[in-house]
DNA sequence: ATGAAAGCGCTAACAA
DNA sequence: TTGTTAGCGCTTTCAT
């Protein structure tokens, strides 16, 4: 059917493996007499030969390849959903995977019929989960995976400090935007939360904003977190009755964005009344009226360097993981801004 | 290293054919005792074995795998420049290779030093190319490609009808935008267009601008096709000089949102003094104030079939490529309204 | 119902 | 400097 070294070694008078080590070996190594390369060199133009890279990856027992997991398990990946997140990820992935000369599929469908033979039938040399839940069924498969596993958006202790994780530094990042605000001369600051599901993520920012206030000496009282969580209505509660607050830091930037939507409704003024921070600096922070200040994740970086762990944890298995934490960033935007001194009225 | 068909078959004490027949044939070819399977069942649970896939497309000379190229050539896909695009097209991809049990990998690095050697490795069983454009290089490229390959965003008679590909229907979008425009009231309606390189698509928007506009009796005249390619200050000009059109066709929603977002420093208030619309409409069409009336293209969709070309190619190498024209849609705005009945002031 | 042979394309190890 | 052997894991074909 296709050209194959065979073909190119009959051609050029010689054994295949002699055009092999021609077309394919270092410089260096190749003890092959100049003719005789010529000769071959020939041979494989003239019939426009090309590797079989899976035929070589077999032969190699490796497969130049990552897979990308994202969600809750065998969902594949969608790049359209929600804000931007996953394809800054994604671009992360891929550019560090074609640094290392590997290739990255997207988490294939199945051939059989169970959905995580995926990852148990050798199809990649190494595996970026994207923010996984600790589920037992994920675990489960975590655990099943045949080759090294990077987890995005997790500590290493979520999953029994196997694998070498990627997250950012959401303690630091709740810092920046505490930090911030307290400097515009903000002291009454609530936190925000919402969701379904408990998230890792929302918690380990809600108790970081504990922290830092109270680094600030201005510990949060109950009141000050608002737990929209079962109720989104609360939100419109909250900002009907006059809040209490000059400033508000939100878990994440879509229920930002409601706020700064939703507050002009009530009579809320964003920044003047109530300034307002969200989390993850997604795209439509710049949209907003006002623009949403919000922290960032490095998140092009964190797929990045995920590919890096990965590729330590394919030449080294036995190594000790890493954990990496990456820090955030403060994109100031329009919502900030100096505290009111008085009551709303 | 890994268990194996042949480590399975010792212990089951039968041939490997026999556990590549109990394990993965279809069932009604399966010609082999209940005794015997069930041994080898419980040997490969034993075992906890995995098929290699590798091995196995190896074995069938395929890949189960749709490669992805974008742009000008080799440049790697990105999913977070520009608009979603990309991302939604990609969606639309992987959908439709999962559908059909394959994979979908990120045009990847080169293990040559030729960046094209990814297109003739066969690395993929299939490929689509995004948006290329018509230079000689991007050819031999095409050219050189040793499996299938899908054009998104061409016409076939630009690459001498030898590859399936799909597009939108920019004619009919056109139409879409030009009726609309027509059933407010709309008379005197422009096209705006720009761009560094001549782009094929928005060239055939522009001339469907025209045939449309001819339809109802309103061919443009020249200063009707207002082209700001090669100075971006040639639409600030336009707005500052009390434009005589009271609707504005726009090429791509960038430049729309420039209009949208100028207009009002030049005293020019969306739509009431100017309708406009946009074509494609991205995610930020919701986020404009006003929001942006907009032509989409059915990118999913596009993607998606584009998979399904792909299938057909590969197993009927020999049949007549399929030219895919899918239909636009229009999503209605704030950005169009009434034709104010007056001029500009 | 089961198995033996053979080979997909490539290259490491060893031999000449 | 060049060639031979051998095998990666799997499955089709043909024989038993």
């Amino acid at each position: 059917m296709s050209v194959t070294l065979k073909d190119v070694a009959k051609l050029a008078q010689v054994s295949p493996i002699v055009v092999s080590r021609v077309l394919h070996n270092k410089a260096e190594g190749v003890r092959v007499s100049d003719a005789t390369a010529e000769r071959v060199r020939q041979a494989a133009a003239e019939l426009n030969y090309k590797v079989n890279i899976w035929a070589r990856n077999f032969r190699a027992q490796q497969t130049m390849m990552l897979g990308v997991l994202n969600g809750m398990g065998f969902d594949r990946p969608r790049f359209n959903d929600g804000p931007r997140y996953f394809a800054t990820l994604m671009d992360g992935i891929v550019d560090g995977a074609f640094r290392h000369s590997y290739s990255v599929a997207l988490c294939p469908q199945l051939l059989g019929d169970d959905p995580s033979e995926a990852v148990t039938d050798g199809r990649f040399d190494g595996l970026v989960w994207y923010s996984i839940t600790p589920t037992d069924a994920n675990r489960a498969t975590l655990a099943a995976c045949r080759c090294p596993v990077v987890i995005v958006h997790a500590l290493s202790g979520q999953y029994g400090g196997k694998h070498p994780t990627v997250i950012c530094d959401n303690f630091q990042g709740i810092g920046l935007g505490v930090d911030h605000l307290y400097e515009l001369g903000h002291r009454k600051i609530a936190f925000m939360i919402e969701g379904d599901a408990m998230n890792v993520e929302s918690e380990a920012r809600l108790a970081a904003f504990k922290s830092h206030m109270a680094r600030h000496d201005l510990p949060p009282a109950e009141t000050d977190i608002i737990d929209v969580r079962k109720d989104r209505e609360a939100l419109k509660s909250y900002l009907s009755n006059k809040p209490p607050h000059t400033a508000l830091m939100v878990h994440a930037d879509g229920l930002a964005a409601d706020i700064i939507r939703f507050a002009p409704k009530y009579g809320i003024r964003v920044p003047e009344d109530l300034s307002v921070i969200g989390f993850d600096s997604t795209e439509f922070c710049d949209e907003l009226k006002p623009a949403l200040t919000s922290i960032s994740q490095p998140l092009f970086e964190m797929g990045n360097r995920a590919t890096d762990l990965l590729m330590k944890a394919i030449s080294e298995p036995n190594i000790d993981p890493v954990e990496l934490v990456l820090p955030c960033g403060l994109d100031v935007r329009g919502s900030t801004g100096p505290a009111r001194q008085t009551e709303l009225s």
